[in-house]
DNA sequence: GACTGCGCTTAACGGTGTTAAATTGTCAAG
DNA sequence: CTTGACAATTTAACACCGTTAAGCGCAGTC
């Protein structure tokens, strides 16, 4: 049910995401859903929860610790697994970023990744903060990559984030920041791991030991 | 006008600022304000845009130059300040985060930024990846710390992030993450200084230098 | 065969963003 | 002093929204 609301989340997005569509998709009406959802905001949650699920699918179990126990190698490929994730979902950043996550759901990935960290030689309070800092990062990052970029998959951008406009409005009085728009927007791909392997460095030299 | 929908926007919060609710704030009736704004979506943006340039008004001239000039403290002012600003309204983080800022408005600041960036040896392309970097932090730190803490100014917990019931469900088997609400909810801004001394530490390690 | 409760339908309510048309106030030109 | 244009607003209405209340059909159980 919060399956079928979040595949029908690429078709009309957020703002289209109405109980009324929901319950068409499901050949129902619409007060049906109330049965099994207290409110619109409880359904919301259910699908911030499915959305987390599918990232947790994609670590793996205790035992095999990706990158051969790496810590900095494990939060690169979970911060890019909940990107993707949230990427596959129109508008998923903001249903993912806003919304509460229901209890009680699966906390394992991130008792595998505090668990990590801690291995490494973070204490548990840096640790907790290690991965805060890069979970805040990943969520801003793909807010605002889909905001320029709303399609799942599609190159498309916001007509609101035209380049060419971009450069022919400010272009003259400010020159940085009208080219800065091609390195925030261009290979969004690469700019995601340049910052974050900024951010992941910034942890090693403030974070791990005494800073 | 925006000013008024910002004003109004710490009594009633983003799911109850209606048209309606507005136009009365102001004395007048709901589609009189279609004279000034296409549609809501265009109210936003001008919101959003006010809350830019609030934060704007906090960057010194480009001769001061913050900090002395020394793009770290620049840096971290600069994102305190604009944590401080989004803070100030009631989902002030969701407001500025997901929507487009009006164009044409005053990009001073952002060239200053990117200006003292490249001035202190950034490529003009790593300067903006350092910029984004930081704000893309801020943006989701305070999207999180306003979705714990609702009303601003105020201590009180939204009840979805009790600490103690967060023990209690998830205490016996995931008591590393158990313990991080602490860490992650408790001195907030401390928590935020924490993780962006680490974002700048980062950026001057894999960004300023090749790296 | 009556009873119970789950899962749904139908009907309706108040509120939302938005549009169209009519109305008022202001102020310059004839 | 009137006329007319224009800005800014009002009134009325529309389609749609989340949500509630009441009732209906249909399992399975005593």
């Amino acid at each position: 049910m919060a399956d079928t609301a979040l595949r029908l989340l690429n078709d009309v997005g957020l703002e289209g995401l109405t109980l009324r569509r929901i319950a068409k998709e499901l050949n129902v009406q619409a007060p049906a859903l109330y049965w099994h959802f207290k409110n619109k905001q409880e359904l919301l949650d259910e699908m911030a929860t499915e959305l987390y699920e599918r990232m947790a699918a994609l670590v793996p179990a205790a035992g095999d610790s990706f990158g051969g126990g790496d810590w900095k190698e494990m939060l690169t490929q979970g911060s890019r697994g909940m990107r993707q994730t949230l990427l596959a979902y129109r508008d998923g950043g903001k249903v993912f970023g806003g919304t509460r996550m229901r209890f009680p759901t699966s906390m394992r990935p991130m008792e595998i990744f505090l668990t990590t960290l801690r291995d490494a030689g973070f204490t548990a309070e840096r640790a907790a903060r290690a991965w805060f800092t890069t979970y805040v990062y990943t969520i801003g990052y793909v807010v605002e990559e889909q905001s320029v970029f709303p399609v799942p998959g599609a190159p498309d951008r916001d007509p609101a984030y035209d380049q060419e406009e971009r450069e022919r409005v400010m272009g003259a009085d400010y020159p940085l920041t009208a080219a800065a728009g091609v390195e925030m927007f261009g290979d969004t791909a690469r700019g995601f791991d340049d910052g974050l392997r900024a951010v992941i460095a910034g942890i090693e030299a403030t974070l791990l030991h005494d800073g």
